[in-house]
DNA sequence: CTGTTAGCGTAACGGCTGTTACGTAACGGG
DNA sequence: CCCGTTACGTAACAGCCGTTACGCTAACAG
């Protein structure tokens, strides 16, 4: 056996590259040769592990909800159910670095997610997850659920993720502070703020 | 002088096949071979018209949001302020084929205001000029409005606009009729629902 | 009727893309 | 020590893109 080399690392590496282009010029910037130079390589050895591109945005994409799931399982645990709420939705707010390119990533599959039917598809069984882990968390976060618990729910992701793309595509306009406080005014109408 | 054409038409229609394009294959499908099939002429036309496919594109949008605001103007007067609150949010959401089509094209602009200045500018524009109607919206909508007025606009925005994105990218899942329900149990919530 | 000019189809061009083929260097098993 | 295999850089290729140049056609002024 040759060169002894961490297969899943370098496609980490490569997917992390992936979000850097992403990022910095959109998806239709994203060329093989630009992951490459992101990546302090060759398109050699992109091509050497991924089969194609579309493999190769799949397993980027693959990281980032990994990475996602991942920062709202690290979340302490023992707060009360307001409480976990709250911290699992700002999750979903690009509040730092990192979730800003998390974000960015997951803003650009949404929409690519019109016009393919495999990433529809995707996109349709991750969002009916997030769906359902956030009406569990609302429901307990209610001493009696109301009866339209499910339109809450809805409408809830739905601000959040709005505010999430509005934050994504002006940051100037929707800095961190605006977001959180947008979320707030919102959970207090709810009434389930902590 | 030769044959006389009405340029403004010629525009419009190229503009609406810039939408069917969008709508039907994406922004990346979105090519001028494709946009002269779309428009029933060859690219020899849409050149002539255009000076480049930015100039093409940033027409397109411009009778985008004039169609927007032409509806909104269209909508019956008379009704209370929290008929007329509801009526122009409900022209923000897909409801119907044009404003599926509208919809698409709004939403791809969105995201692409990420990665460019010019289109970041203007969305911040046409988004600022949004906020403002409707802050004035619900604010009448109110017969005392609250202190975090403007808090509740941005939640209302990013609401609308979420299930918007969401109604664009997977229909199936957002139908209108869930799309009308969530929004007005968020009414609800806010106490403005007629 | 004739000349001029806008309208627009056709085609060619250079650039960039994903993909593929090839060459080479380095490492580990025998 | 040697050899096979793996890692990956390099380069060529075909296809599609926006843009540009060119040429024909039809209509109006005179």
């Amino acid at each position: 056996m040759p060169r002894v080399v961490d297969h899943d690392q370098r496609r980490a590496e490569l997917s992390l590259a992936v979000w850097r282009v992403v990022g910095e010029r959109g998806l239709d910037g994203l060329t093989l040769r630009a992951v490459a130079e992101a990546g302090g390589c060759t398109t050699g050895r992109v091509v050497h592990y991924f089969a194609d591109k579309e493999a190769l945005l799949a397993h980027a994409r693959e990281i980032m909800h990994r990475r996602m799931t991942e920062r709202i399982e690290a979340l302490p645990v023992g707060a009360g159910p307001r409480e976990r709420l709250r911290a699992v939705l700002l999750e979903g707010l690009p509040l730092d670095d990192e979730r800003r390119l998390l974000t960015t990533v997951w803003a650009y599959f949404l929409i690519a997610a019109h016009g393919s039917a495999v990433l529809r598809a995707e996109h349709d069984r991750r969002h009916a997850s997030w769906i359902e882990r956030l009406t569990g968390l609302l429901r307990a976060a209610y001493q009696r659920p109301p009866a339209d618990l499910d339109l809450r729910v809805r409408g809830l992701v739905a601000l959040l993720d709005g505010l999430a793309v509005y934050a994504v595509t002006t940051p100037h306009t929707y800095p961190p502070e605006l977001l959180v406080r947008t979320l707030d005014s919102h959970l207090e109408l709810l009434g389930v703020l902590p």
